[in-house]
This record gives C-alpha cells, structure tokens and sequence, in this order.
DNA sequence: AGTATAATTTAGGTAAACCTAAAAATCTGT
DNA sequence: ACAGATTTTTAGGTTTACCTAAATTATACT
C-alpha cells in the first residue's frame, strides 16, 4: 500500500472511532463516499500490514503501529491548517489544503512549519507584521506610516545587529 | 490521465526543451528514471489529450495548452520554493517539498503563498521578524531585548491601530 | 552504403485503488 | 425466534502508471 492511503485511513479510523475504539466498513464507505467493498479490500490490506485489528464483520480498531501513524497524520494536518489560517486562509481552504499537504511534506519542512506556528502563537493578538501582510494583501501597499506611527513602519524598521 | 501526471510531465518537457523545442524519449526516461518504454506510453496519452505534439521516433514539443500548464505549474513551484526558503527551509529540500505541493494547493492558498512571497520581497535584507523567528528557531527563545534594541523587540511592539 | 549501436516503440504484464453485482452474515422488530 | 432489512464480504472487472523483453527505426562510423 501507498503511504497516502495507509496515512489516510489510519487518520480517519482514529477520527472516527468513539470510546468503543470500532470502526465499521460502512462508516468509512460513507466518509470517503466510496463503495464497502472497497472499504473491505482497504481493511484487509491494512490489517496484512499490521496496522489495523480487523475480524470479518466486526469493525475495525487500530494497532499500536496503526494509532502512532494517526496521530502523527493528525499532529500535521493540525499544524499545516493552523499555519495556513495564520497566512490568512479561510478555515475550510486550509483543512483542504492541509489534507494533502500532510502526506508529502518532508519533515525538514514540518519541524519549520511547526516552530512558525509555535512562533506566532506567542503574540497573544498576532505579530504586528501579519496586520501589514493583511494590509498588504487587501491593498497592495504597505501599511502608511504617519508621524504617529513611523517607528513601526517596517520599511523604515532597522533589523538587529 | 491525472492532472499530477499531466503536470509532471508537461513541466517537465518545458524545462528539458532546449532552443529546437524537442524533448526526447530518453530525456525523460533518465531525467525520471523511468523505462522509455513508460515515456513512449505517456507521450501517447498525453499527444491524445492534445498536452503535446508527438510523431514517433521524433520527440515531442508542448502544444500551446500544454505550454500553458507548464508555465503555469513551474510558477506555482518558484513560487513555493521561495516561500519555503523565506521560513529558513533549505534549497534542496524547499525543491523538494514545491515538487509535490505545486499539484495539489488551492488556488486560494497559492494566490495567499505569492502574495506573501510579494510582500517578504520588498525588504532589501528580509523583514526583521524574520531573523527573530530565525532566532527562536535556533533558540527557542524570542530576540533578546536590551536598552539599545528595545525599540525593535516584538513582544513590546505595538500593532498599528 | 552497409552494418553495428543506440534510441524508440510494441506487446504483454503487474500492483494499487477503485468499481458492480451477488452472496453471506448480522441485526431488528414483533 | 425468525423473516426482512441492512451490512459486509466475495468475485470478478477497470484504469493508471509503471515494468521487461523483443521488435523496429534511426544514427553513426568506416
């Protein structure tokens, strides 16, 4: 099986399964929007594998190896959406985005995304710069700089020695 | 054929294409370490949905449809090669990671990631909260503010009203 | 120009992830 | 508890993007 799909359904069994830990064929046929059958064919592949638990008509609960690749998935999918919206994307554009996104990433890039987000999360309101990006964004300049406010204007702004 | 395919190979042939405009089956072959068995097969599809103009045993150039994508597709790729080396990401791996993201983001999130990239740009040494977060990469810890820089510490920072 | 070599194509095959139709197992209501 | 409905599985099929081996075409050298 392809990283993606393995990726794929192990996060999805992880966010489908309640307190009973079970998944069942027809709650993934239904999520995807593809046939059980499939969905069967995927359950045997996976269990082969050793990432899922499955008996014939009982539902599905993952295996320790299943669990640690859903919640690593998860842990991207969450930063990559989260790092998206702090750009300024809408919610739904950045989980779309971040589906994809989550399986191809290295993670070089990864460790970097997740200290931006870290980064920026430590203003309370939002770095000043990310109100200019904004700015910019909607305008297509730079925010003005008056007298009031020139020593916040970036472009005037030394960097640190 | 599916639009990562069609966008490989079609960014790939622009890039290949020297003045004459002739890619050969052997290019690609090498260049994706492939079969040229495999590329003569590509070439078919791709000549049948008018991506290319093929003649065997000829090589192949991109009808204008197929230009059109593969110019499109390599922008989307410097464009979010740029946007990665801007958060600290190595060349090789912003490469790497802009190889696989260019088939699959919104149009959304590229139109956010140019913009951004647009509005990094304008400063002739890189905005300042880039060296902090580059700082807090490193350290962990945000830009150390001392009498002579407080002026320039973030978290003192005002936001523009 | 003819032949060896290199490039390309054809033919036939594979694995992954889907499908439909039909069979089998399980669940539900009285 | 058992008949009907629902869920799940089995069996067999499709498409995509790859493969190898063999055949064909083009090129390059003497």
């Amino acid at each position: 099986m392809r990283k993606k799909t393995i990726e794929d359904y192990v996060e999805l069994i992880y966010i489908l399964q309640g307190k009973t830990g079970k998944v069942h064929t027809n709650d993934i046929a239904s999520a995807l929007d593809i046939s059980p059958a499939s969905v069967t064919e995927i359950f045997q592949k996976l269990s082969d594998e050793d990432y899922i638990n499955y008996e014939k008509y009982s539902g599905v609960s993952l295996t320790s190896k299943g669990k640690k690749i859903a919640i690593e998935t998860k842990r991207k999918h969450d930063t990559l959406k989260k790092f998206l919206m702090i750009l300024g994307i809408t919610e739904k554009t950045a989980d779309e985005d971040a589906c994809k996104i989550e399986h191809i990433v290295t993670p070089e890039t990864m460790k970097r995304l997740t200290k931006f987000v870290e980064f920026v999360q430590k203003f309370k309101e939002g770095p000043r710069w990310l109100d200019n990006f904004e700015y910019f964004y909607e305008t297509g300049e730079y925010f003005k700089c008056t007298s009031g406010n020139s020593k916040n204007c970036p472009v005037n702004e030394k960097r640190p020695s």
